[in-house]
RNA sequence: CGCGGAGUAGAGCAGUGGCAGCUCGUCGGGCUCAUAACCCGAAGGUCGCAGGUUCGAAUCCUGCCUCCGCAACCA
């Protein structure tokens, strides 16, 4: 079964934070932890750029570049941060590309051929920020959008509408049975549904200067959570990929936008008649040292400085072990600086290098004359919390393991031992390699530049030389 | 009654019905193979409060209190 893998595609105007990165790399913890299981032809790891937004306009021109100029150096900044941090996705999609025009009004055309798009008028209060227009009811007491407090505008337009409201019963049957976790965040959109109903959503603007042009009405432009929601399409709409559609499909989106994933999209689809996306998993958002992360606090965290200063491994592993998956949490650079300490270096760093120096030392790093080691069962656990995108809880296993190993060695005190040939002492090294090489293999998931250098520490037949320092220390 | 999160050891967090856990920090000890690393032990919590359900509640129900996010950046 193939599987594919999407982060949220990222708005252009600002460069990726550390919130971005954080969906980035859990999407991209999965994939590698897929591609080492099945191989690689069999997964599919996307992200991208929403780029069709009004705010582009004044975004350029404040900057006095044309729309174009903008639009590319800010999915610069995305593709840049993203290769700083590692991130191996298999396709970058950008809305304005070619491709995903044309997957948009196809599709678009296809609703409209299955009668559930109508051209209607719309008089209504639309929120900029929201993108959305809102109900009269939803509006608070100086008749302000409550969520962002600017008056919206009064809009009388002709809309194109997709039949949203069709298929309420069904998509309420549909989050009962599990498409959206957490399900904490499924009972918000049951709730929804129950209390206030779904709407026909407007799909299209009329006279707006960005977007994609509608398939069949050049006065239209579509609305942007409707086509944006499609690079997820777009991205294997060709022969070659499009069996990834039909494999397990999972989105992974910051709890805020689960609406348009849970509601708009698998409508959409049901529409088209395409299959669901096996699951929607919606984590949670952090605080910076308790505060909420913000420019004019001046905690807003660059995951690039912080990769350089400690590397992209750390900082991957200390945020997906800072809290549960789908959980709010907490995250500092004091929190980072932990668990490089701790955990890579006095954990992972240190185990390695005294097993290393032992076998280099007892057995001139000749590790054939070891006999053969059982299994180590850490690694079942740890793909299960994978497969069940507990990577809070696979996290828990990798250092569990560490720890674990470290007090072996500490208990069976090999050092000690007159005969180093004696049959117990040489099951302790073939466990504690066997142990070593399970950890790189989990590190391949959890730690890609450190497996690497692992890897060909524990291939060599003989000594390493010059001891390799996984994680040297930092000074603060 | 705006929406939503959250209150568990000094800090950060797991745990959603079955004897309160993890990591870090602190204190004491050990070891010396190792990156001043590693190992052992200890202190430290009436699981926000009050009711209720249950043989049994951090966990389920009711009410209350407190904190946080909801202009902009923004998952």
């Amino acid at each position: 079964m193939e599987h594919y893998f999407t982060t949220p595609i990222y708005y252009v105007n600002a460069a990726p934070h550390i919130g971005t990165a954080y969906t980035t790399l859990a999407a991209d913890t999965l994939a590698r932890y897929w591609r080492k299981k099945l191989g690689r032809e069999y997964v599919r790891f996307t992200t991208g750029t929403d780029e069709n937004s009004q705010k582009t306009l004044s975004a350029a021109a404040a900057k006095g570049q044309s729309v174009e100029e903008y639009l590319s150096e800010m999915a610069d900044e995305f593709v840049d941060c993203w290769g700083q941090l590692g991130i191996d996705y298999d396709d970058f999609i950008r809305t304005t590309e070619p491709r995903h025009e044309s997957t948009v009004q196809r599709l678009v055309t296809q609703l409209m051929e299955n009668g559930d798009v109508y051209l209607g008028d719309y008089e209504g209060m639309y929120c900029s920020r929201c993108e959305t227009f809102l109900k009269e009811s939803e509006l608070n007491e100086a008749g302000q959008c409550p969520d962002h407090l600017i008056a919206p505008e009064k809009i009388k337009e002709k809309n194109y509408f997709f039949r949203l409201s069709k298929y309420q019963d069904w998509l309420l049957e549909l989050l009962q049975g599990g498409f959206l976790k957490p399900e904490k965040r499924a009972n918000e959109l049951i709730s929804l549904i129950k209390n206030e109903g779904l709407d026909d959503i407007s799909i299209s603007r009329e006279g707006a200067e960005i977007g994609i042009a509608h398939p069949s009405d050049p006065n239209h432009k579509l609305y942007v959570w409707t086509e944006a929601l499609m690079n997820y399409y777009t991205s294997i709409d060709r022969p070659e990929l499009n069996h990834f559609w039909h494999g397990e499909v999972t989105h992974l989106v910051g709890k805020d936008i689960t609406r348009f994933h849970c509601l708009i999209w698998p409508a959409m689809l049901h529409s088209l008649g395409l299959p669901l996306p096996k699951q929607v998993f919606a984590h949670g958002f952090f605080t910076i040292n308790g505060q909420k992360m913000s420019k004019s606090l001046g905690n807003a965290v660059e995951p690039r400085a912080l990769a350089q200063k400690y590397g992209a491994d750390a900082l991957r592993i200390a945020l997906l072990s800072a809290f549960a998956f789908g959980n709010d949490g907490d995250f500092s650079e004091d929190h980072l600086a932990e668990v490089y300490r701790t955990k890579l270096a006095g954990g992972l760093g240190n185990l390695v290098n005294r097993v290393i120096t032992l076998i280099d030392k007892y057995y001139n790093g000749d590790k054939s004359t070891l006999p053969v080691a059982p299994a180590v069962i850490h690694v079942e656990a740890f793909g299960k919390h994978m497969e069940a995108l507990e990577l809070y809880r696979a996290c828990e296993v990798f250092f569990d393991l560490i720890d674990q190993t470290n007090k072996q060695l500490a208990d069976a005190e090999p050092w000690k031992a007159p005969d180093k040939q004696a049959p117990e002492v040489l099951a302790l090294f073939a466990g504690q390699l066997a142990t070593l090489e399970a950890l790189s293999d989990m590190a391949e998931v959890l730690l890609p530049e450190a497996a690497k250098r692992l890897k060909l520490m524990l291939g060599n037949a003989q000594k390493t030389g010059e001891r390799v320092i996984l994680f040297p220390q930092i000074e603060a």
